[in-house]
DNA sequence: CGCAAGATTGAAGGACATCAAAGGGCGTGG
DNA sequence: CCACGCCCTTTGATGTCCTTCAATCTTGCG
């Protein structure tokens, strides 16, 4: 990738965002540029963080795995969003794994020169609470979500989520997902497993909310599952 | 309360901690001391933040209410912990409410000066990076919790937390929750209603594992409660 | 004393997890 | 080109965890 189209990358980022001229210039000199294959770890949670990674192109998900083993998806990464930021930034192990989901374009930095950076130039740290505090925002309201609605609402917030984030519009109010979900993969980020989740999708599919073939998976009627993800609607069986 | 005591306040809060002596007494001399009453709202979800407030002595609970009303407790707050602080480093409105639990006293100030204080001392910035990203990894273990495990596991992880934070060693492995907790907080907290608590703690009390007074809990068997958190042991009715 | 807030208990039903079995796509290798 | 195997998916049956509702009990306090 070009010097300029690196440049855009940086600037659409939450911890790039706004900085002056000549330290986005050292900051690109400062990254490496590397593609990762889809299905990729970027890297494993309990691992020391070894470098603070932008996601150029593609997507990844972050997820952890509990002592029992269960697997959970705590949030899908999309262009633009910067992987192992609290890790580096706090010289922790990461609490989770990244794993790629698509074929993906990385910016990396060595995690000592990012803490270096950090001390250089202020406007970077002031970004990276605000990015670290957004990101800790969606926890607390997804963890309000965990907590007080059933696998149906949050199964709805998942689909319209990844739409909002992932989604390519299509003739009328149609959203087709841009990223290929299993069964398996929306249970994980939902909470449940996935017979619950084909259950789900085949209901709605009969109720034309959307369309579920094999790993693609489209939205014809957002309002209707907004409607059911407050709640307001209870379907009946 | 004297300088020197709110001074051992200051550092004992990830926020405040080891910054320079000379920014340490401007901190002070911007800090305004106030008392809360018991269950005392500081501030509403959804408010523009007004001021920073360091809890010095009381508990508190951060809790989050959804349209649909269903309130959930996101966080307990204990001495030393910060409130609002995202909400003020974002400027953006509260994510959450805070309300006093006990009784309280609190070092305040006012959101601007934070801001200011914020740009002149970097090593305040990077206290609140570490401070925030600390507070999102524990979000994530609770998310990935509350994702992957039954309500036995996770009421009596709250147990044990409460416990850890607030507890009061009594003899032998004996530990006296030092806050006043109904079975609608333990709900709250857990992501379920006051009515399985109540079997779960009169079970357990049962099992010699707690005592259960009325808004008192003792638990006499830490180790015990552990197993239960990490669900090997699968208790029989 | 009587009220209010917290707590207990039982019954009933629904939501969800778990287990078992089998039906499609899709790629690979024969 | 077809067959085979693998992965994703569907579907049913079964049981249990959990919610919901209603009623009663306890305790502290005005």
């Amino acid at each position: 990738m070009n010097f300029a189209g690196r440049r855009a990358q940086l600037e659409r980022s939450i911890l790039f965002m706004g900085l002056p001229e000549a330290v986005l210039v050292r900051v690109l000199e400062a990254a490496t540029s590397v593609t990762a294959a889809a299905r990729s770890v970027l890297f494993h949670q309990g691992d020391a963080p070894e470098r603070l990674i932008l996601l150029a192109d593609g997507l990844a998900k972050m997820s952890r795995v509990g002592d029992s083993g269960d697997p959970s998806i705590i949030r899908i990464m999309h262009p633009g969003d910067v992987l192992g930021c609290v890790a580096v930034f706090r010289r922790a192990p990461h609490p989770v794994s990244a794993t790629t989901i698509t074929d993906s374009s990385l910016l990396t930095w060595p995690a000592p020169w990012v803490l270096d950076a950090l001390e250089r130039y202020p406007a970077l740290r002031a970004n990276s609470v605000d990015l670290v505090g957004h990101r800790s925002e969606d926890l607390v309201q997804r963890l309000h979500e965990m907590a007080t609605e059933r696998v149906e609402q949050r199964a709805a917030r998942a689909l319209l989520r990844l739409a909002g984030q992932a989604g390519k519009a299509g003739g009328g109010r149609r959203v087709e997902l841009g990223l290929p979900v299993s069964r398996q993969d929306l249970a994980e980020l939902v909470g449940t497993d996935l017979f619950v989740i084909s259950r789900l999708l085949r209901k709605w599919a009969a109720m034309s909310l959307l369309t579920a073939e094999r790993l693609r998976i489209t939205l014809l009627d957002p309002g209707g599952l907004e409607r059911i993800a407050e709640g307001h609607e209870r379907t009946v069986a």
